[in-house]
DNA sequence: CTAGGAACTTAGTAGTTCTAGG
DNA sequence: CCTAGAACTACTAAGTTCCTAG
C-alpha cells in the first residue's frame, strides 16, 4: 500500500512535468518494488521474522498482600510473627499443604533450605526444624479465602470479568507487521514453589519473583517502547528481528529463559505450523527409500552406522521421541530412544507365541510410562542382544549414539528431516489411513469413528492423562442410567407385547395404530440404549488417553478439514473456538481432496 | 567433538466456564 | 433453576533442535 501510494505521488508529479517515457519506467520500477515488498510479506529470508513488533510488555505478578493479623503461623506451638519476606514464602507452602508434594522428603528439604533464605538472622535462629512449623491457620484462611471467591455475587463476578478483559485488551495483543495478534501469555509466571514433574530432584525449591529488572524487552526501534512500571528499569530492550519473542527472563531453578511469544492463531507461529506439516509431507515421499536404507544398515559393519540404524527404526515403527541427553541430578530421569539404557528394554526370544519380543518399560517426557512389548524383525533382536553385551543395567543401550548424530544423518537423506518429523508424520498418515477406513453412516458415529481414530494416533504417541478424580463415579452414574434404560425397554418390549395380542384379538384400526406406537417407542428406547453404551464405551476407552495433544500438534488439520468438507460434517464438531483460529489457515485452504 | 545457550514445540494438570438434564 | 460433569483455557514444565565457541 505504501508502494502504491508512492507510486502514484511519483506519477502525478512527473506528469505535471511531463516526462512521460521516464514515468512509464518509474512506474515499472516501482511495480517491482511492490511485488518484492509483497513477496516479503509472505515469507521473509534469512531468518528475519518480522519488520515491526510494537507491544506494552508484560503484565506482573499481583503483589504480595500481608495476612491479617489474626492469622498467625506457630512455631514449636506458639504463634510467632514473620517478617514479610519470610511469611510471603510460608504461604506458598501452607497454600499447597493439601497436596501430597508437601510430605515428601525433597519437596520439603529442598523447601525449607530455599525458605530459610528468606528469613532474618532472629527467624534463621528459631526457625529450624520445619517438623515444628504449624501453617494450620494459614491454610484455613487461604481456604476459606477461595471459597469466598466463589461465592462472590454475580455482580461482582462480572467485575472481576471485566477486569480481566480489560488486561487482555491492553496488553493481551500486539502489532506485528501490520497484523494485530494475540500474545499467548503476557502475564510474568507468579512466584511460588516449584514442582516439577515425576521425581523431581527440585522440587519445591522457591521460585522467585521476577521484576521488571530481570526482564528483557524485543521489539522495534521505531515502535512505542514498552514502559517499565514507575519507578523501577527494564534489564534491556534490544531490537532483534531474527527472533519471534517479546519479553524474556531467566527462572532461577534451572537458570532457563523463559519467553512471551504469540498465540498459535498469529501469522507466525500458524505459518511455522504448516511448515512442519509440509515438510513431514516430504517425508512421507521418500520414507519407502529410507526404511530401506535403515534396514540394509542393520548388517553394517559398523557399530554405530547399526545403533543409529535400530534407533531409527524404533523412532519410525514405535514414534519415540529422540531423546537428548540431560544432565544428572538437575531433572527427572527420564528417556528417549538415543537415550535408552539397558535396564529399559527386556529381550524375549519368544513372548506370548511370538517370536522376538521387545519390553520396553521407561519414564519418557513428563514422566509418563512407556510400557510396550513389541515384536521386531530377527535382525533388530540380534542387533539388541550385541548392543546389550557386557553392560551394566545403567549403561547406554546406544552408546555411540546420540540425537546430533542421528539428526545430522537425518538431515543428510532429506533436507530438513529431523527425529520428531517421524512422530509428525506417523500420526498423521495414521489418522488419514483411519478416516479412510471408516464405514458408518450417520454424522454422529462418524464423529465417534473419528475419535477412534484420534485415539489410535493418542495411543502411538503415548499420550497419557491422569484418569479423572470423578472417574469412577461418574461411569456408575451412567451405567446406572444404562440399567434404567434396560428397564424401560424390556417394559416397552412388554407392552408391545400384549399390545399385538390386544390388536389379534381385537383386529381394529385403533388397536393397529397402538401396536406401531408401541413399535415406534421400543425403537426410540432401543436407540438411546445404543447411544449410551457407546458413551460409556467411548469414555472407558478414553479413560487414560489424552486426545488434545496429538489433536492440537501432531495431526495435520488439512485432513481433518478435508474429511469434514467430504462427509458433510461442520468443523466446530471437530474444533472448538480456539482450535479454530488456531488452524484458521488450514480450514482455508483444505479442499475435500486433500491428501496428506 | 563437547558443552552450553537460545529459541521454539510439545505436554499434562489445575482451575474455570459451559451445558445438559433432572 | 440448579448441579454434575464435560469442555475449555491458562499455565508452565519438559522436551527438541540449532548454533557457537573452545
Amino acid at each position: 500500500i505504501y508502494y502504491c501510494l508512492f507510486n502514484v505521488y511519483l506519477m502525478t508529479f512527473l506528469h505535471y512535468i511531463g516526462l512521460f517515457a521516464l514515468m512509464c519506467f518509474c512506474f515499472l520500477l516501482s511495480m517491482c518494488f511492490v511485488m518484492v515488498c509483497r513477496w516479503e510479506e509472505e515469507r521473509y529470508t534469512d531468518g528475519v521474522k518480522w519488520k515491526f513488533l510494537e507491544h506494552k510488555g508484560p503484565v506482573f505478578a499481583p503483589a504480595y498482600e500481608p495476612l491479617p493479623s489474626n492469622i498467625k503461623f506457630y512455631y514449636d506451638g506458639k504463634p510467632m510473627k514473620l517478617s514479610l519476606g519470610a511469611e510471603e514464602v510460608g504461604t506458598f507452602f501452607a497454600k499447597m499443604l493439601d497436596h501430597e508434594y508437601t510430605t515428601k522428603d525433597i519437596f520439603r528439604k529442598n523447601f525449607f533450605k530455599d525458605w530459610r533464605k528468606e528469613m532474618t538472622a532472629e527467624e534463621k535462629a528459631k526457625i529450624t526444624d520445619l517438623n515444628k512449623c504449624d501453617f494450620g491457620d494459614m491454610h484455613e484462611y487461604f481456604k476459606a479465602q477461595s471459597e469466598a471467591r466463589k461465592a462472590l455475587s454475580k455482580e461482582e463476578k462480572q467485575k472481576n470479568k471485566e477486569e480481566n478483559e480489560r488486561i487482555l485488551q491492553e496488553y493481551g495483543f500486539c502489532v506485528m507487521d501490520n497484523h494485530k495478534e494475540r500474545i499467548a501469555n503476557f502475564r510474568i509466571e507468579p512466584p511460588g514453589l516449584f514442582r516439577g514433574r515425576g521425581d523431581h530432584p527440585k522440587m519445591g525449591m522457591l521460585k522467585r519473583r521476577i521484576r521488571p529488572e530481570d526482564i528483557i524487552i524485543n521489539c522495534s526501534k521505531d515502535s512505542q517502547h514498552p514502559k517499565p512500571p514507575p519507578g523501577t528499569k527494564w534489564k534491556e530492550v534490544r531490537h532483534d528481528n531474527k527472533v519471534t519473542w517479546l519479553v524474556s527472563w531467566t527462572e532461577n531453578i534451572q537458570g532457563a529463559i523463559k519467553y512471551i511469544m504469540l498465540n498459535p492463531s498469529s501469522r507466525i507461529k500458524g505459518e511455522k505450523d504448516w511448515q512442519k506439516y509440509e515438510t513431514a509431507r516430504r517425508l512421507k515421499k521418500c520414507v519407502d527409500r529410507l526404511r530401506a536404507q535403515y534396514r540394509d544398515d542393520w548388517k553394517s559393519k559398523e557399530m554405530r552406522i547399526r545403533q543409529r540404524a535400530v534407533a531409527l527404526y524404533f523412532i519410525d515403527k514405535l514414534a519415540l521421541r529422540a531423546g537428548n541427553e540431560k544432565e544428572e541430578g538437575e531433572t527427572a530421569d527420564t528417556v528417549g530412544c538415543c537415550s535408552l539404557r539397558v535396564e529399559h528394554i527386556t529381550l524375549h526370544p519368544e513372548k506370548d507365541g511370538k517370536e522376538y519380543v521387545v519390553e520396553f518399560d521407561f519414564l519418557g517426557k513428563d514422566s509418563i510410562r512407556y510400557y510396550n512389548k513389541v515384536p521386531v524383525e530377527k535382525r533388530v533382536f540380534k542387533n539388541l542382544q550385541l548392543f546389550m553385551e557386557n553392560k551394566q543395567p545403567e549403561d547406554d543401550l546406544f552408546d555411540r549414539l546420540n540425537t546430533t548424530i542421528l539428526n545430522k544423518h537425518l538431515q543428510e537423506l532429506m533436507d530438513g528431516l529431523t527425529a520428531k518429523v517421524f512422530r509428525t508424520y506417523n500420526a498423521s498418515i495414521t489418522l488419514q489411513q483411519q478416516l479412510k477406513e471408516l464405514t458408518s453412516h450417520n454424522v454422529p458415529a462418524k464423529i465417534l469413528s473419528y475419535n477412534r481414530a484420534n485415539r489410535a494416533v493418542a495411543i502411538l504417541c503415548n499420550h497419557q492423562r491422569a484418569p479423572p478424580k470423578t472417574f469412577e463415579k461418574s461411569m456408575q452414574n451412567l451405567q446406572s442410567k444404562i440399567d434404567a434404560k434396560k428397564e424401560q425397554l424390556s417394559d416397552a418390549k412388554r407392552e408391545l407385547k400384549s399390545a399385538k395380542a390386544d390388536a389379534k384379538v381385537r383386529r381394529d384400526e385403533k388397536s393397529k395404530k397402538a401396536v406401531e406406537c408401541k413399535k415406534k417407542a421400543v425403537q426410540r428406547v432401543e436407540e438411546q440404549l445404543m447411544k449410551l453404551e457407546v458413551q460409556a464405551t467411548d469414555r472407558e476407552e478414553n479413560k487414560q488417553i489424552a486426545l488434545g495433544t496429538s489433536k492440537l500438534n501432531y495431526l495435520d488439520p488439512r485432513i481433518s478439514v478435508a474429511w469434514c468438507k467430504k462427509w458433510g460434517i461442520p468443523v466446530e464438531k471437530i474444533y472448538n473456538k480456539t482450535q479454530r483460529e488456531k488452524f484458521a489457515w488450514a480450514i482455508d485452504m483444505a479442499d475435500e481432496d486433500f491428501e496428506f
